[in-house]
DNA sequence: TAGTTATATATTCTATAGAATGTATGGCGA
DNA sequence: TCGCCATACATTCTATAGAATATATAACTA
């Protein structure tokens, strides 16, 4: 279980290794949201000095995953509902449009690639591991590889390099907050998907992919998810 | 003349500042488009050593405006034009979502914002400044500055984060090879624009984005940048 | 006692030197 | 003469130590 879409291929520096390993530790929980980050520190648990270490604090800063105060401290990104709505609409509309351009240029090669991703995703749910962390984590790798094949193949640089700039925030989102996506039904919406794609509906292939990306985008929806609102 | 829209209110570090001074650098050609970046040599020119130098290097290469290969060479980052048409194509995308967002939120003050960017705009139209570099980079500004205006009342923070992201990326283009977009063609657009929202036809206003972003993609446009293609 | 200033402490930020890596030059062999 | 290997060089990358900055604690004053 990695988190490989966004990791670098093999790691040349140590920065990129450090990169590679705290993204891990933050988008699955192991470094919690919000939690104080010290160069010295991790630099001694990682069996390095802190020079990698605070370079890779820039990059994590740039994915979104590090807030970064001068002078001051470093922290993991806390998990705020408001920015994680606007972060999950602006990305949901960048692969739309990345739907949009790609669906027609999709190839029996990718599209094969895309089978591969929703069968990966089928495995995780018949196996029952829906409501473990390494499975949820195996199918939200599986469904951002889908997306993000589909995107590839509109040949667009830059709009595939920032759909898969916040793709690590997206997924520690859902992985840690995101309870209700990883299902039966969001299995189907993939396969729904799929298949419009395959026989060359576009159209209908994005209206499966609008129910995917409102399940998404209501995840941070503060009525769903403080049902206690009104408790007290 | 500055790069305000980008920069860091008041730089409390020197990586920060070296972040301001080589963005500036770069966006304005004075470090030309491929050009190696040696870390020692820059600092020795900023008159600090090579750590913050290197750190800033990071940051401009999640802007875009470095690129970094491991092990072996900085550079800034060459004018593709397939990837800059990508680029705009995705930055217009990115702005046309935030007028639709942003414009039924203007408040009368964000209005007189954007009368003065236009008006800055028209300024350097009516003094003849729009074949000079320095008329160039304000209208530049002015511009990116009114687009920014509109995006900010959407109150979407992810949306605003990702079209500021490649925003001096976007300016450099511009500035050094987008030599028709800065006229009073050009001027009249964004009257144009700010008459609809003044009066509240946002479709109009965004029949009028749409052409000036049409415009702007057409200088990426290789039919259009070499004509000389026939020629031989 | 409340507020302010000075001091101590912790952490980041920067400078510097050395280690690691990649490229180019020159020598050797076929 | 061409290809391959070793060596020298240049540059980046990392380690370490010291400087700069912010926070917290304690002493002092009104």
């Amino acid at each position: 279980m990695s988190l490989s879409l966004v990791r670098s291929q093999a790691p040349v520096t140590r920065r990129d290794a450090v990169v590679d390993a705290l993204r891990d530790a933050i988008v699955t929980g192991a470094l919690e949201p919000g939690a104080f980050l010290r160069e010295t520190a991790l630099a001694a648990q990682l069996g390095l000095s802190a020079t990698p270490v605070r370079e890779a604090m820039g990059v994590l800063q740039a994915e979104g995953l590090v807030e970064i105060e001068a002078h001051r401290h470093k922290r993991v990104t806390p998990i705020d509902l408001a920015a994680t709505r606007d972060l999950l609409e602006v990305q949901a509309h960048l692969w739309r449009l990345g739907y949009v351009r790609g669906m027609p240029h999709v190839t029996p090669a990718q599209l094969r690639a895309l089978r591969g991703e929703v069968e990966r995703y089928a495995r995780v749910i018949s196996g029952g591991e829906e409501s473990q962390p390494a499975g949820r984590l195996e199918a939200i790798r599986a469904s951002h590889a889908f997306h993000t094949a589909v995107i590839a193949a509109a040949a667009n640089s830059e709009l595939l390099r920032v759909t898969l700039d916040r793709l690590a925030l997206v997924a520690r989102f859902i992985l840690l907050r995101g309870g209700s996506t990883i299902n039966p039904a969001g299995l189907r919406l993939h396969q729904a998907i799929l298949a419009a794609i395959t026989i060359g509906d576009q159209e209908q292939a994005l209206a499966h992919f609008d129910s995917l990306a409102a399940r998404m985008i209501a995840l941070a929806d503060p009525a769903a998810s403080a049902p206690h609102i009104t408790g007290d």
